[in-house]
DNA sequence: CCATGCGCTGAC
DNA sequence: GTCAGCGCATGG
């Protein structure tokens, strides 16, 4: 907050629903802003649970996992192309790719697959849009929320607040799968569902990438508004998430739609934790500024 | 080949 | 603010 204290994010929405309008420790009013859009400070999540895991355990090195950049060393704009200059970035080529990473790659990229600035991807790093994101090579696709294919699993999601099933609690999230609408029209999204999701094509790739326990690279777009966890400009890469289940339930739309649930690689966490949170919706380390 | 897709833009 | 509708990349 202005004012510069932090709180629990489940702590701070309690308060403001039971109306509070100002700082619970120093009084300072709340701008409405805050109020509707609560922000998560993730320099202070960071050093929470850098102080929390006391032991590093093996195999995770929690001085790479926390190396956040603050976008100095950005790399240039997205390519257009002559054409697209005229026709605008929505009908651009995506542009050249600086990393060395397969389109299959599943995890993160690391130095050596970055040349150009023999650095690795970072999490926390941010790009201006999907374009941009995509020449990084943390999510492919630049339309579609889910990279992957559907014999041999999924390498990364983007949650931009494209389905309304979704549900953002930062080091978890449900996650709501592709299809179920009608794209005629030469549509690339359509709000509407209006048949069911199946488990097939990309959401079949985030089955198998759970069945094996793959690692799924994860960016968040500034384009979902219900989440404090999302950034408020940009595409951002937080990291690997892992897959604890995928599911078919009931959409709120009426149809059914293909779920799944993805944890912060980082937590370490025994599977039933993360079921204890999806049910009980505790508290989380989540903070915001 | 054809179908899908959690973007993006200018126009209103 | 809302909206239609485009190239492109990718999977199948």
């Amino acid at each position: 907050m202005p004012c510069g204290h932090n709180f629990c994010l489940k702590c701070f929405e309690k308060w403001i629903k039971q109306g509070g309008h100002s700082c619970a420790k120093c009084r300072a009013s709340i701008p409405p802003k805050m109020k509707c859009q609560p922000r998560i400070n993730l320099a202070l999540v960071a050093a929470v649970r850098m102080a929390r895991s006391k032991s590093t355990p093996s195999g995770a090195d929690p001085s790479k996992a926390y190396n956040f950049v603050h976008n100095q060393n950005r790399p240039d704009k997205a390519y257009t192309t002559e054409r697209a200059k005229k026709a605008g970035k929505a009908n651009a080529a995506s542009g050249k790719i600086f990393v060395t990473i397969a389109p299959d790659h599943f995890g993160p990229i690391l130095a050596e697959n970055d040349p150009v600035r023999n650095q690795g991807v970072l999490v926390g790093e941010s790009w201006e849009d999907r374009l941009e994101c995509r020449q990084w090579g943390a999510h492919l696709p630049h339309v579609a929320g889910i990279a992957g294919q559907s014999e041999y699993g999924s390498q990364s999601v983007a949650l931009s607040g494209g389905y309304e099933d979704d549900e953002d609690h930062g080091e978890w999230f449900l996650y709501t799968g592709s299809g179920g609408r009608d794209l005629s029209g030469n549509k690339r999204t359509n709000k509407e569902q209006s048949f069911d999701q199946k488990f097939e094509k990309l959401n079949e790739a985030l089955r198998i990438s759970c069945k094996k326990g793959y690692p799924v690279r994860v960016v968040r777009s500034h384009k979902e508004k219900r989440s404090s966890y999302a950034p408020e400009s940009g595409v951002r890469y937080d990291g690997i998430y892992r897959i604890e289940r995928c599911w078919r339930k009931a959409g709120t739309q009426g149809f059914k739609v293909c779920d799944t649930c993805l944890f912060d690689a980082t937590m370490n966490l025994p599977h039933g934790l993360v079921k204890h949170m999806v049910t009980a919706q505790g508290h989380c380390l989540s903070y915001r500024s």
